[in-house]
DNA sequence: CGTATGCAAATAAGG
DNA sequence: ACCTTATTTGCATAC
């Protein structure tokens, strides 16, 4: 059978990546092109819709409580809340920049540099049979003294921001005191220091004293009945903007100083949990560039982990019960360039396949049908946002557009993303996720869906305001 | 090397 | 059973 051509699920993450995909290299192919795109296996993943996952877990419910009605004070949290306190994102600091946010500035969006190796390491395994904990051990561990206080302390933001001009200022972490909790970070070169070697192991969250936090700051307006007394959630209710903040503030810190990677973390809560995040999720947590209500749900697990990483203080403690479930999401299936031409060409040609197309062109293409499904379903989504011209919808948003958008959709058998087109010189592209998203999570976009932008800059606009 | 990100698979939820 | 819309994740790859 075809399967041959690249096990889906059933992980044999032995498929090494590196290979076929991005080179055009068909070595394989015994029959046909060899593989048309690889799922990078490794783990399990579900056998049967049946068992579908309960991805779901605890969040959820706390979300739909919250969404209630002063969902909208979140967002605005979120928003006003955040001066510098995520000075610890470099990535969100310049996100913020393009969107013209509060965060920092800085008018170039990024790429600077015109060339750079871009070699890609092939033969790259990671078998780690993973226990849970014991990722790689750190050096030192000086496992702080309290673990597990969030909700007070670092609060110490002193709006000071003044300064104006902090280029890179990747991972100054206030630390009014003395010095940052570590150097990584060269603007044109390698990193000198790894986090691991932090011997410096500055004082962590000394915070001597230097004040409390000042109280006044209560920008957002809530002003709702004042049923609840206190909003005083350490982490089991629904946290505040604030929490999720601070918490991924003091995470990432403590993460680095235990000497763990993104990587390390997201693949431990797969062993702990069952489920596997990737570095990505991971870094995007930290800073903040998920949605609040995704936040709500990671945030639990990283607690936990973080808990656990600590408090190894020698004993490893319990292993934890809750072996990996193996329940887990299917591998992001990574399909060649050229069979994405194959499937745009028939995309343009007929946008919405029959089932049995879909099964020829699968078959075809040698994909799994249900990927070939989706691609379409996910090809029309992108379709469209990307709003075709034409229509000029309301004159009002088109005036604060940039009213053009010409370009759209070019076809082009080849490669070629399109994006939205450079053209649209003010407004680059969309960043900074967690504003996107909140707003769009309470307002769910009025009644103008998609006018003749995408998604990103229609709600850049919402957070401009 | 570890991180940050763009683009887009995979999923969730309501028809 | 499949579509659509909204979201969550994560390959790949640029810093």
């Amino acid at each position: 059978m075809a399967t041959a051509a690249s096990n889906p699920y059933l992980s044999s993450n032995s498929i090494l990546s590196s290979g076929s995909i991005v080179h055009s290299d068909s070595g394989g192919g015994g029959m046909q092109p060899g593989s048309a795109a690889v799922t990078s296996g490794s783990g399990g993943y579900r056998g049967d819709p049946s068992v579908k996952m309960v991805q779901s877990d605890f969040m959820q419910g706390a979300m739909a409580a919250s969404n209630g009605g002063h969902m909208l004070s979140h967002a605005h949290q979120w928003v006003t809340s955040l001066p510098h306190a995520a000075a610890a994102a470099a990535a969100a600091a310049v996100a913020a920049a393009e969107a013209g946010s509060p965060w920092s500035s800085s008018p170039v969006g990024m790429t600077g540099s015109p060339q750079q190796q871009d070699v890609k390491n092939p033969g790259r395994d990671d078998l780690h049979t993973g226990t849970a904990l014991h990722h790689r051990p750190p050096h030192l561990a000086p496992h702080q003294t309290h673990a597990g206080a969030w909700g007070s302390t670092t609060a110490a933001h002193i709006n000071s921001i003044s300064g104006g001009q902090q280029q890179q200022q990747s991972l100054i972490y206030s630390q009014p005191g003395g010095f940052t909790v570590n150097g990584m970070l060269s603007p044109g070169s390698q990193s000198l220091v790894h986090p691991g070697l932090v011997r410096g192991d500055t004082p962590d969250l000394d915070h001597g004293n230097h004040h409390h936090h000042h109280h006044h700051q209560h920008p957002h307006h809530q002003h709702h009945g004042g049923v609840n007394s206190h909003d005083q959630h350490s982490d089991d209710d629904t946290p505040t903007s604030d929490d999720l903040e601070q918490f991924a503030k003091q995470f990432k810190q403590r993460r680095i100083k235990l000497g763990f990677t993104q990587a390390d973390v997201g693949l431990a809560l797969g062993t702990l949990y069952g489920n596997v995040f990737s570095q990505t999720t991971i870094c995007r947590f930290e800073a903040l560039q998920l949605s609040f209500k995704n936040m709500c749900k990671l945030k639990p697990l990283l607690n936990k982990w973080l808990e656990e990483a600590d408090s190894t203080t020698g004993s490893p403690t319990s292993i934890d019960k809750i072996a990996a479930q193996g329940r887990k999401r299917k591998k992001r299936t990574s399909i060649e360039v050229s069979v994405k031409g194959a499937l745009e060409s028939h995309f343009l040609k007929c946008p919405k396949p029959s089932a049995q197309e879909i099964t020829g062109l699968a078959d075809n293409l040698q994909l799994e049908k249900e990927v070939v499904r989706v691609w379409f379903c996910n090809r029309r989504q992108k379709e469209k946002r990307m709003t075709p011209p034409g229509v000029a919808q309301t004159p009002e948003d088109v005036y604060s557009q940039g009213h053009f958008l010409v370009d759209y959709l070019k076809d082009a058998s080849e490669a070629s993303d399109q994006r939205v087109t450079t053209t649209s010189s003010f407004h680059q592209k969309q960043r900074s996720r967690h504003f996107v998203y909140l707003e769009m999570g309470l307002n769910r976009l009025p009644s103008s869906p998609s006018l003749t932008i995408t998604r990103g800059e229609q709600l850049q606009h919402y957070e401009q305001e």
